[in-house]
DNA sequence: CTGTTAGCGCCTTCAA
DNA sequence: TTGAAGGCGCTAACAG
């Protein structure tokens, strides 16, 4: 629907000022008397006057807009970082402009309407980019921060927890508590950050001279990793720990061992999750898991796009946030 | 960072053809000879070019862009209706301007924003919406769709599902199975779909001779619901039944129950929730709850506001989707 | 089918 | 401090 606008124009003449007095009415630190500002105000507000943000942005060549790719929004983790991200760059004054993209990448299509869209900045919240785009984005010096993800590209910013080492000390704690039967639950296949816990905890077990048990791929997702702890579990010896690449799996395996497989946790199963997501404190679960600074996180990744966006010059940087281990009550010591 | 693109200027001088020629090509059905289109898209390509989206809307006065406002993200309801709201506008060409408030509203700040970011249509998500600013919008015939939230103003379109009669299915459903001591736990005060939820409840029980027996308030959030329960099992006689507002708190009842108060569900208390979120259906809840149709509510919203914003006129309409009880595990017959 | 010509609504020098 | 004038990058008549 197109519609007419007040514009500057009319206001100016109905407080009878130029067209540029009312713009300098609302410019922040433009010099204008008091008296005329009384005048145009007024002015303005009897006709519900309100600038123009696309001819200004035209002109002053920012949009102050930034896009902010996510998928995965049913994780409720994705979903508490979006809304923190928002509040961060909401703040500083920054539009976000979202979109949502599939797991399996199709992002092309979405970058190019970015690109076009004249954002600022780009966040990745657990999407991958193409090296192409990349290059793209660096080229018009757009900055661009992923947050858990990893591009083979070292033009962009990289914010991401250790998941390397969260895998590790998953691994090793296990083997600690005289577990020998390890069985690990991967996320996506084309996700860095599960692939970086799976070999984080791979040769935390080769250090103790053990190998994986059993793997499974249950895409971060609910169902896909009931059905993963199906197959984990056709027939004994079964597992005895399954270490899940996030929590929201490892409910799903906890829920699934416990109503299906009529196998208790821990007594039976020791079960490891990661991120810390809220549930994962719930008492039906009392999941041992691995918690991800989410709000550090975050800040680190909207004051990195903040100060690039500010600069001249692109100076990506990469990112790696310490995770710590929440010891709850998924896991117990076997003999 | 303010940098300096390719304009359509510099593709035409490439390209050996004058801009508007350049414009036409990336306008959809625009007349071209496949001869100058070839130039132009080699040249393009040369260059990097891509149309700037901020020009093109300021002289089509289009910006194909509608905002969202959405509270509560932490809530997987809104998480999921948000995710299939953004495929909706995205497959129609949107793009999506996100804001995020706070439950308790300050609206102001943000819709102003909007207001200025001349977006085209505004989709409010269990957000409210002040009287002034919905005048506002209607006077500048922006088309205002709310989803599971009322407002005291015919010119917007609302959708939600039927609140009313879903609290008065639990209540009476509750009664039928002979239980005598029902408590409702509401979400926030200022949210309608709370209200009628609860009037709803009361009404059902009023029919059958019944009073409710207590009444507390978990705002939606699942800790503040946790000490809600606490509240409403202090000393016997306990309810014998806990409606709550939504399955985000109605679990929430469920694991306070079980482990801080030793009480089975649904053998010494029956618990009944509302939206049917995924969690309910899990094997520790299996929780009887109301589903609202989440898909078509999106789906109806979405229609309504590109509709709306394809027309001249708006014509607000108010839609409410019929809920369907769930039956599963966590109510139990009382005699 | 193509190029020329006006702006869209605003910001920003530049003189006054 | 103010107004006039010139674009920002693009689309949309209008002639040719």
């Amino acid at each position: 629907m197109k519609r007419r606008s007040v514009t500057s124009h009319e206001v100016a003449r109905l407080a009878g000022v130029s067209q540029s007095a009312v713009s300098r009415c609302f410019s922040p630190h433009a010099s204008i008397s008091a008296e005329t500002r009384e005048k145009v105000l007024a002015a303005a507000r009897q006709l519900g006057y309100r600038p123009n943000t696309i001819a200004r942005s035209l002109i002053t060549r920012s949009s102050r807009t930034v896009a902010v790719v996510v998928s995965q929004l049913d994780n409720p983790f994705y979903a508490l970082t979006l809304a923190r991200a928002s509040r961060a760059f909401q703040s500083e004054g920054y539009h976000l402009l979202l979109f949502l993209v599939s797991d399996d990448g199709d992002t092309t299509g979405v970058m190019s309407e970015i690109l076009q869209s004249q954002a600022e900045g780009i966040l990745m919240l657990a999407a991958s980019l193409t090296t192409p785009f990349a290059q793209e984005c660096v080229a018009r010096s757009i900055p661009v921060v992923m947050i858990n993800r990893t591009v083979d590209f070292t033009g962009v910013s990289q914010v991401s927890s250790d998941n390397y080492h969260g895998g590790y000390w998953a691994g090793s704690y296990l083997a600690g508590q005289g577990h020998r039967r390890m069985a690990f639950l991967n996320g996506l296949a084309s996700s860095s950050t599960g692939a970086h816990r799976r070999q984080g905890f791979l040769d935390a077990l080769a250090a103790q001279g053990l190998e994986c048990w059993a793997e499974e791929n249950g895409e971060y997702r609910f169902d896909k990793a009931r059905e993963a702890t199906r197959r984990l579990f056709v027939q004994p010896p079964y597992p005895d720990a399954v270490f899940a690449a996030n929590d929201h799996m490892a409910v799903a395996v906890i829920e699934t061992l416990r109503a299906e497989l009529g196998l208790r946790v821990p007594e039976d199963v020791s079960v490891i999750g990661f991120d810390d997501t809220p549930i994962a404190a719930w008492p039906s679960y009392r999941l041992t898991t691995i918690r991800q600074p989410l709000e550090d996180m975050v800040a680190a990744a909207a004051e990195l796009l903040l100060e690039q966006m500010r600069e001249e010059r692109l100076s990506p940087v990469q990112r790696i946030l310490p995770v710590v281990p929440i010891l709850r009550g998924s896991v117990q010591q076997r003999y």
